[in-house]
RNA sequence: CGGGGAGUGGCGCAGUCCGGUAGCGCGCCUGGUUUGGGACCAGGAGGUCGCAGGUUCGAAUCCUGUCUCCCCGACCA
């Protein structure tokens, strides 16, 4: 390609929307262009990584035993409310309505559509196991775009599906795929950790996202620098500090005047924050949920959500709170009637604590468990942070910001229950198909490998996804010989099945031309100059790289060829 | 949805408080001189100041409404 006639400009100022490097680098580098909040045009060179990446994508899930689909973004609105998730993903689902005033959705995701699918080709456990993907356009409505490519409305996404006998099967595919994503983000330069997650509104069990971890992620990870345990926050557990059996005391109302959150009772009284319990008032469906966790612990509302399966929870207003007739900064399970009343497992071993008394100024000193209140639900929904125990081995645990790249999880048979794709047994009995499903950012792996590769002076794209193999540089195109010689070059790498973006734009300087070289990232570069001619043919350098080496003209094909092949490019 | 910030030429910004013919850097066009790390000289093009009302002799500037974008939070297979 001829940087003279590319459609595409760099820029020396990133514009001031993009505050990480890998959104700047994308918008300097002339990659992609955004057209409204979360919604991008993909440039000439911005596409081919995307396509790279892709290219990749195919061949590792070709290895692993996928068979390569496409399937509509355009989806019946009934096939949604059959799975129930019209309602539970309302608020992401981009809808519309045909002439006739038929409900659609623009696909956030393909579950439904590749049961309805598998319904129709697979009756018999003789077809099974079955893995099939897609890379196709997705559609979500976020509340939130951010990030450039991170978190936006419209994006590429390789998802995955396979279909097996039992959850054995499943498992293997699961282990086929997860092992297919360590190289597909091996191969695109994202170093990636595999971290437990939460299977969310989708339902399922086990679950894993393939984070890159960098300041810039807006996921928070949990690791164990002792044992290795990896979690998103959400799914992150940990050791709670347990506290000593003691003799319950009499319950005892001591006054607090204007005390009422956790810090100003721990001053006052003199007790430690996990001697105290702490009230949290969310709401579900319409209804108050009373929220009870020992005071040195945070609520997490992932797991407070799938405790009480209220995917809409959320917190109470003020206006709920008085409402209720909640007494905030002393509100307490202790006496209360009328509200649902959910307990982290935390409260339950903890003696004696100091609570609310449900009126302002008051609180109560030893509260326990069974004799002073109950819950009606009782579970770990507490949040683990920087320091809390490692659940296997005690270790103190690390934070960690991540990019999501991918998630791998086993589905089971919520899907293929309520929407009925069941196969015949061997036995003649019909049984639900069980189910896993796999996805990838595409758009999320192009900003991760810009994000992962690059210095301050562009970036250093992996040669497995660079757009181009050489950046072939032409100085002095008004010279005698020059513009002889970068033509040949041109021709004769082009010729040699490389890919090569020549920079033939006249009049440039020198450190105008490099400086592009360098935002934009190629792996080689190679130079034609007056210079270079003199000393013997083109210059050699590849981007990470200082020095640079002359080859004779004839040679560079060659030359490039062992010096990519070093940099671990496959052509 | 809550909080904060911002919309002025392709990009980055000043001008707004205090109303009076819209400016700077980069980029772009023409000519010339240059050419190994973001050149120089001369000339030039390009802006309904997000949009709609209002106040005023006069609005980028004041008032009202509205749209959009960014950040934090909420939300998020």
């Amino acid at each position: 390609m001829r940087m003279s006639h590319l459609f595409a400009k760099t820029l020396r100022q990133a514009p001031a929307e993009a505050d990480t490097p890998n959104h700047q680098l994308m918008l300097r580098a002339g990659l992609a262009q955004q057209l409204a909040a979360g919604v991008y045009s993909y440039l000439p060179v911005g596409w081919r990584v995307m396509r790279k990446i892709e290219q990749i994508i195919r061949e590792e899930m070709d290895r692993a035993g996928g068979q390569e689909i496409m399937m509509p973004a355009i989806q019946p609105a009934e096939l949604w409310a059959d799975s129930g998730r019209l309602a539970t993903m309302a608020d992401v689902l981009v809808r519309f309505q045909d002439r006739r005033e038929r409900d659609f959705v623009l696909g956030p995701t393909h579950e439904e559509v590749v049961v309805d699918l598998f319904k129709r080709q697979v009756q018999s456990y003789r077809d099974m196991p079955i893995l099939v993907y897609q890379i196709q356009t997705k559609f979500r409505d976020e509340a939130r775009p951010r990030g450039g490519l991170m978190r936006v409305r419209e994006f590429t996404m390789k998802d995955a599906y396979s279909f097996d006998t039992d959850w054995d099967a499943l498992d293997a595919n699961y282990q086929a795929a997860r092992a297919a994503y360590t190289r597909i983000f091996d191969r695109c330069g994202v170093p990636t950790v595999p971290v437990l997650a939460d299977s969310g509104a989708i339902g399922g069990k086990d679950s894993e996202e393939f984070m890159y971890l960098t300041e810039v992620g807006e996921d928070m990870i949990l690791l164990c620098p002792g044992c290795g345990y990896a979690a998103n926050e959400e799914k992150a557990d940990h050791k709670k500090h347990e506290l000593p059996f003691e003799e319950p005391r009499a319950l005892e109302e001591v006054a607090t005047p204007g005390r009422k959150t956790i810090e100003q009772l721990v001053e006052f009284l003199g007790v430690p924050p996990y001697k105290t319990l702490k009230a949290v008032f969310y709401e579900a469906d319409g209804a108050p949920v009373f929220v009870a966790i020992r005071g040195d612990l945070e609520v997490n509302e992932a797991k407070l959500r799938n405790a009480l399966k209220a995917p809409g929870l959320a917190l109470l207003d003020d206006e709920g709170v008085r409402k209720h007739g909640l007494v905030a900064g002393s509100a307490s399970p202790v006496g209360l009637t009328g509200v649902r009343v959910v307990a982290d497992d935390s409260a339950l071993q903890s003696p004696n604590l100091v609570a609310g008394a449900n009126k302002h100024d008051a609180h109560y000193r030893n509260v326990n468990y069974g004799r002073d209140w109950t819950a009606s639900v009782v579970a770990d929904i507490s949040l683990a942070r920087a320091g809390s125990p490692c659940p296997r081995c005690g270790t103190p645990l690390e934070t960690r910001r991540g990019m999501e790249m991918g998630h791998v999880f086993k589905l089971g048979t919520v899907y293929t229950e309520r929407l009925q794709a069941s196969y015949t047994d061997e036995a003649g009995a019909l049984q639900p198909a069980v189910m896993g499903c796999y996805g990838i950012g595409v758009g999320r792996v192009f900003a991760g490998a810009i994000e992962a590769n690059h210095d301050e002076r562009g970036i250093i794209w992996p040669p497995g996804i660079a757009p181009y193999d050489v950046h072939l540089t032409a100085l002095g195109l008004d010279k005698p010989g020059v513009r002889e010689s970068a033509e040949q070059v041109y021709r004769q790498l082009q010729d040699a099945g490389y890919a090569v973006l020549f920079d033939d734009r006249e009049d440039l300087s020198a450190g105008v031309k490099f400086n592009d070289a360098d935002l934009l990232g190629m792996p080689l570069r190679v130079t034609v100059s007056p210079r270079s001619i003199e000393s013997g043919g083109a210059e050699l350098k590849h981007r990470s790289g200082k020095d640079a080496e002359v080859v004779a003209l004839a040679d560079v094909p060659a030359r490039a060829g062992a010096v990519l092949a070093a940099l671990g490019s496959r052509k």
